[in-house]
DNA sequence: GACGAAATGATACTCGATTCTCAGTTGCGG
DNA sequence: CCGCAACTGAGAATCGAGTATCATTTCGTC
C-alpha cells in the first residue's frame, strides 16, 4: 500500500462526490483501500484548515465536508438514504425575513425529500 | 416541591421561548426550580410522543424542541450566543431548485448572523 | 543502502448528549 | 391511613463523533 498519498486519496473521492459527505460516509466509501478512519479525519482537517475544504454543519446528521471550488450553493437531503445532494441557484427575498435589529450574514437552505434513485426504487 | 407536576413546568417554559431550545438550554432556563435534567428530556420525549413538540435538528448543536403550535416558520441562529430564534414568513421559488426525479416534501432555511442582543453589545 | 521526518492504521480515549436505573416521593382511590 | 402506580432527581451507563497515541511504514535526501 502505499503511503502519503492516502489524503490524496480521500480529497479527491471527496471531490467526486455529488454533494457533501460525512467523515464516516467518505470513509465506507473508501471501503477495502485500507484506509483509516482517523486518515480520513486527518485529510478533513487538514483541508479545512489549508481553505480548500468547507465544512457544513447540516440536518440529519453531523457535520459534512465539500472542496469550496463549487461557490454558492445549497443542499437536497434525502430522507430516505440520507444522502445530501448539492443545487444550484439561490432563493430571493431572505432579507424580508430578518427581524430589526438583527443582521444577517449567511443563510443556509436545505430541501428535503426523496432523491432521484430513492424516488424511483419506491 | 410539588411532583407530578414538573413536565407541565417544562412544556411551560419551553412555549414561553422566543425560538426553539435545546434540552439543556431550556434546562437552565429552570434553573433552580430544582427540577432534573432527565426530567426535562423525558418532558420532551413526551412532547414529540404525543405530537405536541416538534424537535427540530439545526445547525449550531444539536436537536431543539419547540411547540408545534406556530404554524411554519423558520430560524435565526445568532453566531455569537448560538441561540435561535423563530422568523415569520417564508421564501418563494424553492421549487425551481429541485433537480429532475427529485421530490421536495419540506425545507428548512436558517439564516445566520448576529442578533438583537449581541449587534447592539458589539 | 541508511537515516530522519512525516504519514498511516488500529485502537484507546475523551467529550457531550441522551437514556437508564433506582430509591425515595407524591397523588389518589379505597 | 394504606397501597399502588406514576413521577422525580441524581448519578451511572450508554452511545456516537471526533481525537490522541503509538508502533510501523514510506518518502526524500544523502
Amino acid at each position: 500500500m502505499e503511503r502519503a498519498k492516502q489524503q490524496l486519496t480521500v480529497l479527491r473521492a471527496l471531490g467526486e462526490a455529488e454533494g457533501p459527505l460525512s467523515a464516516r460516509e467518505l470513509w465506507s466509501r473508501l471501503g477495502g483501500t485500507g484506509i483509516g478512519l482517523a486518515t480520513v479525519y486527518r485529510a478533513l482537517r487538514r483541508g479545512v484548515e489549508q481553505g480548500t475544504l468547507a465544512s457544513v454543519d447540516m440536518l440529519g446528521g453531523g457535520v459534512r465536508y465539500e472542496p469550496k471550488n463549487r461557490g454558492h450553493h445549497h443542499h437536497f437531503l434525502c430522507s430516505i438514504c440520507n444522502h445530501a445532494f448539492d443545487l444550484f441557484g439561490c432563493v430571493e427575498g431572505l432579507e424580508s425575513l430578518v427581524p430589526d435589529g438583527f443582521q444577517m450574514t449567511e443563510h443556509e437552505v436545505v430541501l428535503i425529500g426523496t432523491c432521484d434513485a430513492c424516488a424511483g426504487a419506491a
